[in-house]
DNA sequence: GTGGTCTAGACCACC
DNA sequence: GTGGTCTAGACCACG
């Protein structure tokens, strides 16, 4: 079992953030399906070059999200996602985090019409970018 | 001397960054110009309920950032700030902030739609925020 | 992990600062390498009988210019110097305080052939010092 | 009377330092002879754009070195000056200076060839500064 | 264990 | 009055 997982070291962000954020959009994204059986914290730590703790960190927060479920001695799974509650999350989500980019935006004294094309300019790099990565 | 800065306990964010994001705003933004002697350490830690050594370090780090200057004996002051590195630097500060909100919309397997959906709707929304202010 | 680093009580100069030119010299003098997990702020606090929060303040500067890295519960690590970047930096620097005391020369009247004369005495003296010196 | 002292605010250097230095240099460089009645410490102040308070401590510390005497009701006048205590302080304060440099150009690694190269370089910048200002 | 933030209060240097 | 340094100790987040 292996994750497409990447962690950058370079980052300030935490570690064990970097890897939920990744873990959840595997699963919100429908990559990983309900029941999946997921690599053990072990396996997991070895493969990130990580900390156990720092995995198990990870699988508690997401368990709490209810997005996964430990069984006693069987292992993780990916639990059900319901689609109308994964949208949801989602948008709320995304619209969350660029409405905090907008408010920044604001107190700079950006009028909304700059705001649109900074949006813009940042959508198309970052499409290019994606588009270019090794999936 | 006052300044229109709000500190909100309940974000996780560290108390110096709030003031420093704000203040920082209103020098780029404009509202506090060149020379103007800004409030002392004690001053502004009494009206933002926090430590003096907290303005202490936001001064610091305005001041590394070349935004203002300060004397021994004399006070804080805000510094000049050309007004085609103030654009270029709200530009860039703003794309680069919604690139992190846009990046995570990917994470999240958004469609580039999705995502431009959800900023109309976030910027809608603090638009109208945002004219309910006291200016 | 121990480093070199001797504090001068008698000085006038602020702790941080001796602290920190001392060890930004081992750095940029090559005495410690890229990826060198420093000694951790309490070790370093203790070792040279000073607060934990001075030295962090050291640790932080010379984060901001990017000679160290540091990560949460990990630690603080000597960040890659190039270098061209390296002589650079040594000369510029080197040539700027030299420069100080030469203006201080010139404003006590004295003509450059006194200058030159009195380099040389500094600089026998201070590598007979230096000589001395337990490396 | 007038001095030609100038105060540069850019400096982080403090104001009575500048001040007392530049006077320091005109009376031992022999531009200010014995007995020279010195401005009113409010005249100075005046002139130099800086407060009265701290023209009286450049006095003060001059009084305590010896260079200047103060007369009840009277005024502020140069003292004699030794020329050869002149010059023993004059090549005393410059050895201690440069030696300042030298010993942060071997923090840094240099040798001592390095450091003469140096030297050379930031003696002749400073001698063509000096001789293109106005006197 | 590590670093990161924050406090309260002291003492100093400067104006 | 101002800013600048330093301390001792608390509490949190990270690995």
């Amino acid at each position: 079992m292996w994750l497409p997982i990447r962690i950058d070291e370079q980052r300030p962000e935490p570690l064990y953030h970097q890897i939920e954020v990744q873990l959840r959009g595997l699963i919100l994204g429908g990559q990983l399906k309900e029941g999946t059986l997921l690599p053990s914290i072990r396996e997991l730590a070895v493969s990130l070059k990580c900390s156990a703790i720092t995995v198990r960190r990870v699988y508690q927060d997401l368990e709490n999200e209810g997005l996964i479920r430990t069984r006693q001695g069987t292992g993780t799974f990916v639990a059900g996602v319901e689609p109308v509650a994964r949208d949801e999350h989602r948008l709320e989500r995304l619209t969350e985090e660029l409405g905090k980019a907008i408010e920044i935006g604001f107190q700079l004294q950006c009028s909304p019409e700059e705001i649109e094309t900074a949006f813009r300019q940042a959508l198309d790099r970052k499409s290019t970018e994606r588009g270019g990565d090794a999936l």
